[in-house]
DNA sequence: TATTGTTATACTCTATAACTATA
DNA sequence: TATAGTTATAGAGTATAACAATA
């Protein structure tokens, strides 16, 4: 929300404009506020197909990569092995993917998608790409590869710099 | 984490490598893996200041915007008010900030930085913008312009669309 | 009536320790 | 000893309804 300029505000001393200048210097604040913004819309699209995000990103993989384990999934999402069970079981749930016993090892699940699962996917996707299409409306396809090259460029550094 | 190609996982079903290359498609995705990986590194370099993203954040617009009142830090920062309370709860505990009454508006208080806030605040810029330099190392000041100019029109463009 | 700051609340997301059963 | 999946838990982040005081 831009906060329009005002001449004197009487009630406060503050100056004729307000801004958050300094921190939209920041790469980091506007991603941020980027990814809020997206997030929000994106959120939206999913939600007739009754899907967060993560849930989505799970489904997409696993249809993407059948007999994915549950770990693999955690590494390749980045999300921790525990909060992965409950997005696991919620797909299991609805019978988007099941959890086959691995043979070689007991210990483990075998992640396939169901046709249910690959169906609802599919239609979802859509959702997203549509959604995607609505967030950069004057971008050409170059454009927006180039844009993913330095995100992950900069995912990649930050990544190696917290480590 | 990237998954190594392997030979033949015999743990699974799965092919030779596993990914999540339909979802790097996304802009979307790209930017919430990117946002997290500068998260964690930039939540490690405010933590000497006790202070977290939406801390340092707060503390920032009331500097630059002596006089504020809550409601204009919440749409400037796009955050709920309910939520700003406890952040501008902790600022004022912690003396880097005050809550003037607003002599026009007894409903209102009028924020202003104190000079330990202002202090504090220089600090942790630094360490702000020394985190900055990390994570985006080999991009010349004209890409970073460009780039944030970009996720500025992506961030209009999902707001426009979710509205 | 509308707005400022607030309380209460709830849901999501994220992170860690510790358990079990297997390897 | 180490690993896969799980449980429990706690801390952040985010969103909404409703209230008192004031405009």
């Amino acid at each position: 929300m831009t906060i329009s300029n005002t001449k004197k505000n009487d009630k406060s001393t503050q100056l004729d404009t307000i801004s958050d200048y300094s921190l939209r210097k920041f790469l980091g604040y506007n991603i941020k506020r980027a990814f809020n913004s997206v997030q929000s819309d994106l959120q939206r699209s999913l939600k007739p197909f009754d899907l967060r995000m993560v849930t989505y990103s799970a489904l997409s993989v696993i249809v993407e990569n059948p007999g994915l384990r549950q770990a693999q999934v955690a590494d390749l999402l980045d999300i921790e092995r525990p909060n992965l069970v409950v997005i696991i079981d919620k797909l299991q749930q609805r019978e988007l993917i099941v959890r086959a016993p691995v043979k070689t090892d007991r210990r483990a699940y075998s992640l396939h998608a169901t046709l249910m699962g690959i169906q609802l996917h599919e239609k979802a996707s859509k959702a997203v790409h549509a959604h995607e299409r609505r967030i950069y409306p004057n971008f050409d396809q170059k454009m927006v590869k180039q844009l993913i090259l330095e995100l992950n460029a900069i995912e990649q550094a930050a990544r190696d710099s917290d480590a």
